[in-house]
DNA sequence: TATGAATGAGAATTCATTCAT
DNA sequence: CATGAATGAATTCTCATTCAT
């Protein structure tokens, strides 16, 4: 209510992670307004009263967990991405196949189903999301086929829209998994597509596309 | 309270859906949960008691409004892929135009948003946008690249993530902008998206690429 | 609210009896509140918003069925019991008898039911019942005890609670099978009791008791 | 607001009965339906949500007062009358002693009343009240006139008609008290009752009546 | 008279948040 | 630091009652 403080940060410098997790998996459940509090705690092997001995409010809670399980995963796939010196013909597979692994280990795809459901109720998590995740994301790919363009490498278009045309089928995938699967879809081989989607895709954009594969 | 206009109109037929419009706008504005019966029977311009004359809880309200919004959409579709006569290389385009077509009209987008939120609280809702949207389109177009393989038209590959390889990016382009552009994301073109990753898809997938456009 | 009329009236000269037919079975069904104006209405054939042509509130709809029900069956049996010249030995008897009909035929036993759980709720009801059914009960009986004493045929003892000791097992039996009989309890033969305690009680309360039966 | 003494104080234990107490008190008022769970909580002196902690639904409160309430009453009488040696003669007065006492100290011919009231609403609570209450006291009476059948002491005829000859008028002078003199009728004075029915039943069903009393 | 759509006050229930211990 | 009993605002749902037709 009185505000000059920030409105979330955490007390005590280790705050046990074992909350974050434990809502991570609520949340991803239930979604934001249908998880319990209660059953967060319980999860977490503590009580109501000390959750909030770390956060200040539902809504932080849920922001820290968005924060925490985005973060480290970000700057390892630029990092990888940035670090490449072939050409973009090798690299966009690898990048592929590493969201798909990304998408059966970490997580995000829990975490951005949420946000998607809860954008319009947090719209500072939806632009956390978008600034730490997706743009960095289309950003880097944009930047990595403009200038695979200016190489030559690629043909014309727009490089923007070319990243969305390589990453778009894989985010389609994780979602799948996330919500039609457990309501008895036939689940998709993330990492078949990534191997095929990339080849396409890359057949469709290069300059050369015998080079492909 | 002040009155010279009637308080409210026999309408009984007309009701239903006008309740199931407010319900939309709130809900895709909201979320499920968020979503305030009162603001709906407000929207409407009946009473909340009122609401219960049409629909028997919220979540029969939500079932409402997912099928009426899908329902009108799907057939037309198909069927105008059913129809079409020409090369795959020619109908995929249009395929895709009428998707991003879809996306600036129709509430499909926000409704798509909610089912991925609420999904885990309402699985016969998923199961029923599984069966009577996602499965339907991916099924239809898998059954057209198949096609289009077997007369030579398409290249080897599975034609189900060909299919998925195709809609992908569309899919990810409707919920970038229900999701992220209202945060303040940079809009993305769903018809210059829907033109460029045709071409782009084609290309890569045409047995000869170069009829592609 | 604005109120120098009568509370409760009939509109209408004629006011179906079907109405209060209908209320009393479903307020035996449900009790008081929980029987919905909608169901009786239904019931009755016609609409909920007829019932209010013909009764203010749902309370005077109580008001009517309590009356309605207690009125004809009263009268016939102090007539019977006043008109009676015999011995107090044969007309016990006859009485009793003739309450284990009552409780057979009428909708009495559902009232009385209905009167005893909303007794708080509704005291001018209970007012009614003790006025125009219990206490007249009581009161003949006990008139014709004191009558029986004065001749010498019953011995000494409060007459009041002789009268008790009368009429008491009827109700009680009564009760019963409006109560405990729909869970599963074993009925009690009323008509059987009414012979049996009324020979008992007589023995016990006669001056010769060799003369009961 | 104005404070000095804490708001609340912590008293897990303790809490459940004296919610059960103040339930007791407002259903024995305004019978079930009519009573609030916001007056119930105000009466125990708590909130509403905590009622909550303690019971999961108003029914739940409902069952647990009867319960309550019927319990430490049962047992005892039971046991005071199979302990005893005597004659059925000098059992039985006492036993009707017994009952106008718990009908002048207990809270049961209250909740007696609202069973009645509830019973179609609340099957398995007329059930319990019927198992544990008036099916246990009827047949241990019953089995007591059978047994001093046996023995000679009392005259032919159906026992369990006897044992409601016997009780009738005990229950039925405990209604009046709940539900009549509320309203203004002229009180049963129990005792005297008791007194009287005992000697009048035994007279009328023991072998050799001249022994009564 | 009769209808039935509409109303809206009212009640049960939930759950994030507080705070004495 | 931690607990968990207690709170009370908020929300869904019900149903007696009204009133234009």
């Amino acid at each position: 209510m009185t505000s000059a403080a920030p409105r979330w940060r955490r007390r005590k410098t280790a705050r046990p992670s074992e909350i974050v997790t434990a809502a991570l998996e609520v949340f991803a459940e239930k979604g934001f307004a249908a998880a319990k509090l209660e059953d967060i705690a319980a999860r977490a092997g503590i009580s109501k009263g000390a959750l909030y001995l770390y956060f200040d409010t539902k809504d932080d809670l849920f922001r820290a967990v968005v924060q925490e399980t985005v973060a480290p995963n970000i700057a390892a796939v630029r990092a990888m991405a940035e670090a490449f010196a072939g050409p973009f013909a090798d690299l966009a597979p690898l990048l592929l196949g590493r969201v798909a692994q990304l998408a059966a280990t970490s997580g995000l795809p829990a975490v951005a189903k949420m946000v998607i459901g809860e954008s319009r109720n947090f719209p500072d998590l939806a632009r956390v999301w978008h600034d730490t995740v997706v743009s960095q994301a289309i950003g880097l790919l944009t930047g990595l086929v403009a200038r695979a363009q200016a190489k030559g490498e690629v043909g014309p278009g727009d490089p923007r829209l070319h990243a969305i045309s390589l990453m778009g089928p894989m985010v389609v995938a994780i979602l799948w998994r996330e919500v039609f699967v457990p309501v008895g879809a036939e689940p998709i081989d993330i990492a078949a597509l990534a191997a095929q989607h990339a080849q396409t895709a890359l057949r469709g954009m290069l300059a050369r596309p015998e080079i492909a594969r």
